[in-house]
Order: structure tokens, then C-alpha cells, then sequence
RNA sequence: UCCGGCGUAGCUCAACCGGUAGAGCGGGUGGCUGUUAACCACUAGGUUGGGGGUUCGAGUCCCUCCGCCGGAGCCA
């Protein structure tokens, strides 16, 4: 007997399969079955009838309920009556395990406090398998995008001394007795450190932020993507970034398309992303918004409302470029002729979803390094092993981070990022 | 942390000016050979988030605590 999966059935038309998985509805005319049947890889009916079943098939068929878990041997069919364009008519019915007890999750509507409490069986829903499935191809298209390029992926740790962003945000863990460590905010600072060793490399992995967002673009534990390059300036920086975001919705397009239809996502406006992206400075950034009504200020950072302004004037993702250096982070290197905006880029998405990607070039010369730790009030000698990167074979170089959830978020278009990630870790919320 | 809203059956919600708790789904039983959130009939299911107060009487008004949702700040 050939055990496939279901989404293999549509090139076995006619052939007697078996198929391992569950129940996610069950609908019955008395003497004819319909199974809605899933198996990780996709969806699909199964029928069986009375008529041409052994009447011990078709009893233990009636006795199966939402979320058991059954082995189905039958015939595929190809069928335009169904959605997926065949099912399979069984002649065995094999349950594996019948639940006790209704399951929680019905086909009417809940409250997202509900459906978070239930996430571990939340997963197995249409919606959330498509978006999961989508975030899946995201890390793949990442993953081939660096290897194609002949990056080095190269594992930052989680445990820090260091601080990459700003204080504050930290969680802060007992370490032994070498007392406080954080929980990292950003590989950036290591990367720096391998770029140096291997040239360019990239990262992917979770992050940590202990602040108390409650948005719907927030996550305390999410994961991030980094790339840092020796000898990158901004402009080559902005290059890659717009080479990769746009590698990524190709790839989606490509090899996820029935996902995202799936999530009725209009298609129409990813097919448009491609480079070169429109790049904005920030002094123009502040222009466009004071025109349409802002009442923001040079030297302001933006806020969520700012960035979905800004956006909405272009149909792909932009670059703001060059803020002011006393709003963004003590290693950014400064524009020559205009010492107080510093050479970095936030990219925002279209469509209100925000900062999906923040980079910029970093200081490589020792000197104004040190000014700057001072200037942020930095333990200098925490920093060491970052100022020894600037006193041997300090070259300029330049990188930035993705996070992954809001590209997520973006693509599948999504509301709320916490559907984004299989559990989200959000303000007062730790389980499942 | 601040601002706003909500908390009634397992779930999603209703209940007029304060007058004594109701529907759909889910569950159970029965029926139905093409259902698509299947349908039809019957049926079980409640200390209205906790505590206190006002009142002849509180799901409804007041105080307080807890929980959740939305937004702001911060940020990817």
C-alpha cells in the first residue's frame, strides 16, 4: 500500500493510496460520509458510502468526530463537485485515536484571546497552516538568497554582554558568577566581528526586546535576520537590502502562491516588487509629512502613523534615508558633510506594515568609535573586543537586520503580527 | 506605563428606562446517498469574572480588584 500525502494526489488520479492524518470536520447524510481530512501537506475530502463499504468500514467511520487522528485507504478521484479538484473514496477506515471530548476549536467564530490560549491547537487551522506555510518559504528564500551570493551563515549568541541597541530594553539573566547577562537584541555587533574574518555573512535567529509595546507590529521574542559586508558603503548596503526583499516575494510568489491566495492576499501588489526601490532622506521624509497635516519636527523620530504616511506614497517597499544621529545608534557611521545624519536606512513596507528592515554603515574608525560609547554612556570595557575590530584591519563596512515576523506579516497580510509566528510571545502572554 | 473599551452557557453574542436569563454554533439522541461553516427534529447546559455598596429588586447603577481587547509611547 503507498502512503502519500495529500498534496501528492493530484498526479495519482485513479490509484489506491493511503493516507495518515485527521478529521478538521465531519459532514454525514446517513448512509454517505464526507470526511474533511488533512494531513500537514494540505486538504482533502473523502467519502465513504455505505453502499460500497463493509458495513464495519462504514461504522467505524461514523464514529470518528472533529480532530481524530485516521489512516484512510481508498481510490483518488479526480472530482469538480470539490474544491481541491479530487477526492478519495475509501474502502477502510482506520482510526488511530478518538477524542473524549469535544474540540474546542469550532467552525464558528472566536475571540483572539480564546484562540491564543489555544494556539497549540490553533496551528492546525486552514488560516494559520497558510501563513505558517508562507513564513516557512520566507526563511528558505533567505537561506538560498545568502547561498547564492556565497555568504557565510554565521550563528550569533543569545547570551550578551554587549549591548546593541539602547539600555533599557534588556532582559537581564543571573550568570553564574559572572553576574548580569542580557537576552540579545541584535547579532549586529558579532557579525561585525565575522565580517571581518569571512567577508560577508549573515544570521537568522530570535531576538529580544523587554519593552512594553502593545501594537500590533510588536513581538517581546522575535526573530531576526542579519547581514553585515566588509568594504559595503550605504549605497551598496541599500543594494542588497533591496535585492534580498525582493528575492523574498519572488520566491513566495513562486513557491507558495496557493498559500497566500489561500489568505486571499491581493497578489497584484507583491508581483510589483522589484529593484530598484525609491530612496527618501529623512529631511524630505519630514517635508512630505509636514505637507500632508504632521505637526512633526526635524530631529523627531517617526511613529507608526509617520511611517504608514510616508509609505503610502509609493507602491514598494522605500528607503528613508540619513536620520538624525541622535535618534538612531552609537556605532552609525556619520555622513561626511553633514556630520549630525548618520549613513543608515530604514526600509518601510507598503501597505501601513513599517519598518521591516533598519541598517546602516558602521564607524570603523577607532577614535570617533570611542567618543561615541562615551557619548551613549557605554561601559568602555565591555567593549573591547568590539574596539579591537577598529584596531586591526578596520575596513568600512555596512549591514542591517530583518525581523522576520513583520515581513511575515507583510506578505501573507496580516493585522496583527502575533498570527505571524507559531507562538508569539507577546506583553502578558506566555502560553501555550 | 498611559488613554479608551469589554467581561453573560464550552464558543460567539443578545437581554429597552434597574423588574428576575435567550439565540446560533458546539455536545447528546434520532433522521437523511453529494455535503461544502451541510440540513431537519428533540434535548441537556448559567452563583452573569471576584469582592463590596445603592435599591423593595442589580447582568444592567457606584466603588474596588482581576483578566482580556484596541490605541499611544518604544522599536524590527
Amino acid at each position: 500500500m503507498n502512503w502519500l500525502y495529500v498534496e501528492e494526489l493530484r498526479n495519482h488520479i485513479g490509484e489506491e493510496v493511503e493516507l495518515r492524518g485527521w478529521v478538521w470536520n465531519m459532514r454525514s447524510s446517513g448512509k454517505i460520509h464526507f470526511i474533511q481530512f488533512r494531513d500537514g501537506t494540505g486538504f482533502v475530502q473523502v467519502v465513504v458510502e455505505s453502499s460500497s463499504n463493509k458495513p464495519e468500514v462504514f461504522e467505524r467511520s461514523s464514529k470518528l468526530r472533529i480532530e481524530s487522528s485516521v489512516i484512510i485507504k481508498g481510490k483518488v478521484m479526480e472530482d469538480k463537485r470539490s474544491p481541491y479538484g479530487v477526492e478519495v473514496h475509501a474502502y477502510d477506515v482506520i482510526p488511530v485515536q478518538i477524542p473524549d471530548e469535544p474540540y474546542p476549536i469550532s467552525k464558528k467564530d472566536h475571540g483572539i484571546d480564546f484562540l491564543m490560549s489555544y494556539r497549540h491547537l490553533w496551528l492546525r487551522s486552514r488560516r494559520q497552516f497558510h501563513i505558517l506555510k508562507v513564513r516557512d518559504a520566507i526563511l528558505t528564500a533567505i537561506r538560498q538568497f545568502y547561498k547564492d551570493r556565497n555568504f557565510t551563515l554565521i550563528d550569533t549568541p543569545i547570551f550578551t554582554g554587549a549591548i546593541g541597541e539602547t539600555a533599557g530594553n534588556l532582559f537581564e539573566l543571573d550568570y553564574f558568577d559572572y553576574g548580569k547577562v542580557y537576552l540579545t537584541q541584535t547579532g549586529q555587533l558579532y557579525l561585525e566581528a565575522a565580517c571581518l574574518a569571512f567577508g560577508k555573512v549573515y544570521n537568522l535567529g530570535p531576538t529580544f526586546r523587554a519593552e512594553k509595546s502593545k501594537t500590533r507590529r510588536h513581538l517581546i521574542e522575535f526573530w531576526m535576520h542579519e547581514a553585515e559586508v566588509a568594504y559595503y558603503e550605504h549605497e551598496d548596503n541599500l543594494k542588497l537590502q533591496e535585492e534580498l526583499v525582493s528575492y523574498i516575494v519572488k520566491y513566495v510568489l513562486q513557491n507558495a502562491k496557493d498559500h497566500l491566495l489561500a489568505l486571499n492576499r491581493d497578489i497584484s501588489k507583491l508581483e510589483k516588487v522589484e529593484p530598484p526601490f525609491e530612496r527618501i532622506t529623512y529631511d524630505d521624509a519630514i517635508k512630505l509629512l509636514q505637507k500632508s497635516g504632521s505637526h512633526i519636527q526635524w530631529g523627531d523620530d517617526f511613529g507608526g502613523d509617520e511611517e504608514t504616511m510616508i509609505a503610502s506614497n509609493f507602491e514598494k517597499p522605500v528607503f528613508v534615508t540619513h536620520y538624525p544621529r541622535k535618534v538612531k545608534a552609537f556605532y552609525m557611521q556619520p555622513e561626511p558633510k553633514r556630520p549630525e545624519v548618520v549613513r543608515c536606512a530604514d526600509l518601510l513596507a507598503p501597505e501601513g506594515y513599517g519598518e521591516i528592515i533598519g541598517g546602516s554603515q558602521r564607524i570603523h574608525d577607532y577614535q570617533l568609535l570611542l567618543e561615541r560609547l562615551e557619548e551613549f554612556n557605554l561601559p568602555k570595557e565591555k567593549y573591547e573586543w568590539y574596539l579591537d575590530l577598529r584596531r586591526w584591519g578596520s575596513v568600512p563596512h555596512s549591514g542591517f537586520g530583518l525581523g522576520i515576523e513583520r515581513t511575515v506579516a507583510w506578505i501573507c497580510g496580516l493585522e496583527h503580527i502575533r498570527e505571524a509566528i507559531p507562538f508569539a510571545r507577546t506583553l502578558y502572554r506566555i502560553y501555550p
